[in-house]
DNA sequence: CTTGCATATGCATATACTTGCATATAGTAT
DNA sequence: ATACTATATGCAAGTATATGCATATGCAAG
């Protein structure tokens, strides 16, 4: 039930419609929730339906009309609600640590060409939220307690990439001792 | 369908049980895969009707019987065919991030005692997979390939845990400045 | 000039995963 | 004595997530 607390935790901002709430998700709390637009849609519906968001219909000609959720007194409640049971571990599903299990039973070319192309993965992430903080959180002392939070989230994304960089370039030097290692870009 | 495919990895080893599976799920392939031993026999279930496994009833007279699944030629292909293709990007769900992104609009003190715990967690996993790592791997030049991929699965492991212990460590001097650094255990 | 993208929502279906229960027994903690 | 854990499988029902399609239009890039 975390998506509907994700979308709360979203709307404290400001209300917004479905199709905002899609974008920041990429956008920000993407890096560590994906959700795709049909999920959110979903998930207002019945978020309305228990009285955690109301919605609003705004008519616009040329697209079709919008429609702006806001948070609810009773979703604010349901909000601090959550936020006092503890979280679940973090669930982490990683398909190629499942491939590299089958090394050596399994074609290593193909493993290593897919390495390839998570370590390209992971430097695109990387620059991307480096880019992010440098323009957003220059001096992450100085934050308003709100900024903390968001800052937070981007820096373990930025650790983690770093972190899964590195041992990308490790996995592909024990799988691949004698390729050449790819610093592309 | 990745739990499928992460099946016939872990049969490559050797046939097993429903029950072994799960069992081997969460001492290996559990650091990045996680599943229940319901979702595990249903999947056998879909599997066996797929012809990917074939299983054996094995009688037991003081417990119920055991029921081997191993692989089948088609579930070799299967296999096969799964590692040439492109690799989900990885799926991550931190909900404890999510609560992080309500820092300043909800209680602080329970935000910090979540990190003490997620902390506590990390520090955990970290002892446990570097005594396997230490058991089982000593020298990870010398591994043979198959144990090589073992390997790289633990290695990610103990990186990751690593990496988020610190980033626990930041978190809380962010959000709780004034408290103690907790240094338990 | 056509392909694709951004805006904006939604239905229907399919797959994935969780939760609660049920069965049966033996051994080990408290 | 009683409760819990390990072994071993499974049904049924519910929740969560993914996939494909449908609608409608304007704008920009090739």
């Amino acid at each position: 039930m975390a998506l509907a607390h994700a979308i709360l935790v979203s709307l404290l901002d400001r209300p917004q419609t479905g199709y905002e709430l899609g974008k920041r998700f990429d956008q920000t709390v993407g890096y560590f929730w994906k959700a795709s637009h049909q999920q959110i849609y979903q998930e207002l519906h019945k978020m309305a339906k228990a009285g955690w968001v109301q919605s609003e219909t705004v008519a616009q000609s040329d697209k079709p009309n919008r429609i702006v959720y806001e948070l609810t007194e009773r979703g604010r409640e349901a909000l601090d609600a959550w936020v006092e049971t503890p979280c679940d571990p973090p669930s982490v599903k990683e398909e190629l640590l499942v491939k590299l299990f089958a090394l050596g039973d399994v074609d290593t070319p193909t493993l290593v060409a897919e390495l390839r192309r998570r370590r390209a993965y992971h430097q695109d992430r990387l620059a991307w939220y480096e880019s992010v903080m440098a323009e957003h959180y220059p001096e992450p002392g100085k934050l308003s307690p709100r900024k903390r939070g968001r800052y937070l989230g981007l820096r373990l994304g930025i650790l983690s990439e770093r972190t899964t960089l590195g041992w990308c370039d490790e996995a592909l030097a024990l799988v691949a001792p004698g390729a050449r290692p790819s610093r592309r870009k």
